[in-house]
DNA sequence: GCAGTGATCATA
DNA sequence: ATGATCACTGCC
């Protein structure tokens, strides 16, 4: 998992984070359900108001977890993608273990303190790559979760989902 | 079906 | 300072 995986379009990178893992000291679970949000004319991107307080590391180099409150209650984990200056990034909704984003952070206590660090086990969050191999055509695409008032972007096939068969 | 919950951002 | 919005979840 270096830095040249994150650095690339995260419509590239969000189906290739299936099958990978996502560890901490206490937890570890497949990922098998994320999201891209890709660049300022994503209608549904946060990044496409320019550049914020909250959204300055989508902003920023790939590679770092981007962490913010939604709904006052839930965390959400995304991975910062593509290049700096071009806010993209991929939301991990579920894992083997856990399902649904706001499970998912609560789960690994995942909490806003993760905003903006680097995708490495220093940082006690990482993604491991474990020789899942996933079927380029067995990943299913749908529109995103939520983004219904993102007009045309809502209806983009930027949800990807796969999990084993036997599970 | 919808309440809960609070940071964020625009407006002032 | 105020108000609307929100990449969700769990209980009705």
């Amino acid at each position: 998992m270096h830095d040249a995986f994150y650095a690339r379009s995260s419509l590239d990178v969000a189906p290739d984070l299936l099958g990978k893992f996502l560890v901490t000291e206490t937890h570890a679970g497949m990922v098998t359900e994320v999201e891209a949000y890709d660049g300022p004319d994503d209608q549904a991107c946060h990044g496409r108001f320019g550049r914020t307080k909250r959204t300055e590391v989508m902003f920023g180099p790939p590679g770092y977890f981007y962490v913010y409150l939604i709904y006052g209650m839930y965390f959400m984990l995304n991975v910062v993608t593509d290049r700096e200056g071009y806010p993209s990034a991929v939301l991990i909704r579920g894992t083997t273990d856990i399902d649904g984003p706001g499970r998912l952070t609560k789960g690994y206590g995942i909490d806003g303190s993760f905003n903006g660090k680097s995708i490495t086990k220093p940082s006690g969050l990482w993604i491991e790559e474990r020789g899942v191999h996933v079927p380029s055509n067995a990943i299913e695409r749908t529109p995103r979760i939520g983004v219904a008032y993102a007009g045309a972007w809502a209806q983009k096939p930027y949800r990807f989902v796969w999990r084993p068969a036997d599970s």
